[in-house]
DNA sequence: TGGGCGAACCTTACACCGTAAGCTCTTTGT
DNA sequence: ACAAAGAGCTTACGGTGTAAGGTTCGCCCA
């Protein structure tokens, strides 16, 4: 501890290779990294301080709460939306090309951050109309310009955003659920034990367990979004 | 404390009108009605306890952890499922009518508990093929079975249920968490202040706000729904 | 040059949490 | 009548979020 007080303070405080100095950016992206190595239910303010270096104490000068640390860590990964080379703000190739793109890019965003995922799904939002998981107003905005300057009305735009949102939320909290990650503010220390679950009393199940066990989240995804953007263009006009 | 003592302990130990006893089944009922109405962040055991007129230690005779109490809480509000006179084990009228009623069931009861369907939705299941929110093996099995005498494959009924989960999950939590709802574990003391929320850089979210804002949630259901039982329709064998 | 000022971080303190361990009654079986 | 057991209580411990205030240090202006 005196190690790293004097490296910090007494000997390099400008060129501070060692500790960068706190910042909020800095706090939320520690927090990113810590959520997905051992879970929300793990993140405290004294573990957090930990990872950076600091106390607990120290964070609540660029954090006003946890609740508020949870928020920002939530906007943070959704932020990474942005920079995913294959998702456009405008739709240039026409609003099914958006819609996939947009829809493959948030599964590609839940895949990588299982463990964040869920707050992205489940925090409150801004609005009460702001839907997860496309929880940013800016990206409303961009959805309903995209479909409303592709030939829907005002009403089927917001239908298929209703629909566009239930359709992800779902399938994507259950595919990243089903990855081991804990939804919800579960998390006991070791992962419980895979219990053999006894199926004697359930005939079908036994029968077609096999098939249950298989993977197939991209394929149900695949086709599942093919037929979102069928019905949409029923309801389009 | 002595008054409640002397009634409980002295005078009428056997009519017990007052403290009726403790045990497990009103241990979780308690939870439920308490969930229900401060939410589950709000839930401790010394909280539950008081609210049984007992200490919290004493709630460990029944339950194992708080953990466990929040699963026996989601285990007994699944329960009423089965308690629904709408909703059939047996698909007597066919399996397009066996699905109406069980996802009408499921909706009623999400809407009915709205603070504890997050945990039904959310909390690890007992196999990572039990998704939620149809969150037991008698359920699962009853679905199956359901689906595959009506002539479903048992590859063709697995990918039903995958996809009747997702379509519950996506569309009823979104619903309970547009209730005001704090799906996840947030809660803060009062509703956080309605901030007006400035839309001038957002022309289009500005033009269909009021659309925006009205509640479509029954219809949206009711259409997205039956357009799940033409998608299923069209892939039984 | 130095003196103070504000930012950044630390220390202390508090109320509350889940729960392990052990104790004390009450009820019941014989 | 007495022992055993069941049900609830007491105490205690380590951990939590965070309010309040203390300390150190670089920087700016006199």
């Amino acid at each position: 501890m005196s190690e790293s007080g004097a490296a910090n303070r007494g000997e390099a405080p400008k060129a501070g290779a060692d500790k960068p100095r706190l910042d909020r950016q800095r706090i939320l992206e520690a927090g990113v990294d810590f959520v997905e190595e051992f879970g929300v239910r793990q993140l405290t303010m004294r573990r957090l301080g930990g990872e950076l270096g600091v106390e607990a104490m120290s964070l609540y000068r660029y954090v006003p709460s946890r609740e508020s640390l949870l928020d920002g860590i939530v906007e943070t990964v959704v932020d990474e939306l942005y920079r995913d080379p294959e998702v456009e703000v405008e739709p240039d190739h026409g609003w099914q090309d958006y819609l996939l793109r947009l829809a493959h890019g948030l599964r590609r965003l839940a895949l990588r951050r299982p463990q964040v995922f869920p707050l992205v799904a489940t925090r409150p939002t801004e609005a009460p109309w702001v839907r997860p998981p496309l929880r940013s107003l800016r990206w409303v905005e961009s959805f309903l310009g995209a479909l409303t300057s592709s030939g829907f009305s005002d009403r089927a735009a917001v239908d298929a955003y209703r629909a566009f949102s239930s359709f992800l939320l779902g399938h994507l909290l259950l595919e990243v659920s089903s990855m081991g990650a804990d939804v919800g503010p579960v998390e006991e220390a070791e992962p419980r034990p895979p219990r053999p679950t006894d199926l004697s009393d359930y005939p079908v199940l036994q029968r077609v367990q096999e098939l249950l066990s298989e993977d197939r989240s991209e394929q149900e995804f695949e086709e599942a979004l093919d037929q979102l953007l069928d019905r949409l263009e029923a309801m389009r006009n």
